[in-house]
DNA sequence: TATGAATGAGTGTTCATTCAT
DNA sequence: AATGAATGAACACTCATTCAT
């Protein structure tokens, strides 16, 4: 059994404090974000000293800007990972929807992130060079999508891939970043498991007839 | 002998000053969120001293809570003008719809308010007696609308008036609010006139497929 | 007797808090230089909060830009005082002399202020609108001994004004702003009392000698 | 066979190394002085690692120590080889007026150090151990110079020379180290080279003057 | 009612210096 | 000999809030 090491001072690993860094921002950014969040806590959550933030990120700013690039890089990877192009139409649509949904619920921060940065008016996304085209072939599969399901007469024709992407995501970040504000004027816990599931279903039914052909 | 108007320095209107501080505020806190904001800057632009708004409002936070109640109360009160329950239920919906994004289109600091209050996950809110009920009124109409449609024929039964309420502002407040981001992720300008009655469409379409029954 | 009121609260006086202001930041620049002050000192020396100074000044730089205008004004404010039309050219010059030697003595801020801004290049002065015309006339000044002195056939012709007067400056300013490497290199005390009148009579004879015509 | 040259990415020359940094931090204490100059850049300059300036110089203050050292010893050295003893005493005094204003025209590190340490009350100098005796030689060469002259009837008798020695540093000095205020607070570019030139002759005018005997 | 002065605790950022390899 | 990582103290500057009139 291998001995604890933990009392032995932080190893010199530029890659670790710069991935410490990120995670413990991305938590502050999330939570705060852009400007209510501090540097300090930062360096503290990451266990780095603050000296370090303005070594490897620059500013304050910058570091926002790689939270954020990475946050979408992650999500659009995700995406690739589904494979829909091996499926059904139907079950690839319905897959789509359970994915969009369940990743902005496991993963809060990418909401509260891209928040930020509309309130900013996306003024880091606009420097960017990493996101490029990452969403390009998110588009460009489901446009495939589309097309399958209109060819095999299940989708309706005319539908707009980045319109319907943009619904899907619609209907579920909504819920989630409003669901503060939401539980109190709709006097219901919209963060309660039931609740979620039950907007995940009234989710797919929304996006089914929409996109579907009448059987 | 004509009254002195204008040649004072200042007229000592308590309620003009306030509707200033208030007017100032919701720009400032749209454009910059609570924590982006300033209490100097509001002062500035309210043509007003920085100390009125401490005693009118005794803290930024509290003027925060006072704005953000005002936003909700207008909109509900702008739905409440829509009279829905004197139109055909199909007539009723479509209106409903065009109104949200309407609203949404020409009062974009509601939607900023909305998510600076979500990133503080509801505090001023949870705390106003004002809005206590107000949006249940608006659920109320949606609910009824909804049920003369099923009687009538032409609406799906079964249909949660609080998830399709939900779903009506999502694809509308998801579009708007993300514009920044989408414009650049997309590669074409959301904001575009013709882009934004494009989606004004799609989302009829949406809605139109998801409560009506099929002819 | 009047009491001592010092006890009381620091009174409510902009224009003395001002004052205070620059005064310290007068000392403390000639002590240690633009870049090597500190705000925090400034603050501290002044009896007034850090933010008073931004308040008033806006920023480090532009307070500098306000003490070292100051300076300028004053030192051509005393050179007017001097009043050396009214006295036999000879006369005049070794008053211009003296009065130049004994400024710069006891006011070494005024050297320190003008090497600090030497080594920024001017770039303060440069802004500055205040100390526009202040020193022309103190070349006319300089202009009309001469031709004075000349007419009266005790000057040589054909000095150049600007000329004289940077050399009145130099040899006085150069002994003081160097005494302390000067006293090492030298191996002596330049700044003792008999070392200073010392200077003083080897300057009037080098300016007399200049300027003169032998007897 | 040959010896391995420059393709090792850098050789391991420890004289070198220290050559690079002296004269990366001359040009950066020259334009920005002591605490205006800042470490890092040093380093970059120099082509090398921050920490071999700890390494070879200690500190910060000990590095400026060493820069200032090596100014001194170089203007010293520089007047040494003018072998003034060898010529007529008025031709070498005036080679020793031209020698001065052209080694401050050529080299304005010197003034700038030169600035810098007297700001700090030249507390390095008084440490420093190199330039004990350096200026002896100046001020004896300058004296015998005198004698000369005296002897040989061609200057007045009775001048000091430490006076004679600052002023003529005084004249040029002054000049150029308040080039930038100057040109301003005189409205015309005391830069420029027939500027430069003209104030050369009216140094030498001065000194003449202040030594020579009426002919 | 209204105002300008004043403040203390922060806030992003920088710096000379030391550590580990 | 040489390097990149790491640090803590300090730095200029800001902010919401309170005081005195």
């Amino acid at each position: 059994m291998p001995k604890n090491q933990d009392t032995s001072p932080r190893p010199r690993d530029a890659e670790a404090t710069q991935k410490r860094i990120l995670k413990a921002a991305k938590k502050e950014f999330a939570k705060n974000g852009l400007s209510g969040s501090r540097v300090d806590e930062i360096a503290e959550r990451a266990d780095a000293n603050k000296r370090m933030i303005y070594h490897y990120f620059g500013s304050k700013e910058q570091l926002f800007q790689t939270v954020l690039e990475d946050a979408y890089l992650d999500i659009r990877a995700a995406e690739q990972k589904l494979a829909l192009d091996e499926m059904a139409p139907k079950d690839a649509l319905e897959k789509l929807v359970r994915f969009t949904w369940t990743y902005y619920l496991k993963n809060p921060e990418f909401i509260t992130l891209v928040n930020s940065e509309n309130l900013h008016r996306a003024k880091h996304l606009k420097k960017s060079t990493r996101i490029d085209s990452a969403t390009r072939r998110l588009v460009d599969m489901v446009a495939d999508l589309l097309d399958r399901g209109v060819k095999s007469g299940v989708f309706r024709p005319g539908i707009d891939p980045v319109q319907l992407n943009i619904t899907i995501a619609a209907i579920g970040y909504y819920y989630l970043t409003n669901q503060y504000t939401g539980s109190i004027i709709y006097k219901t816990n919209l963060a309660d498991p039931q609740a979620l599931n039950e907007r995940l279903d009234f989710n797919l039914q929304t996006i089914m007839r929409l996109v579907c052909l009448a059987p």
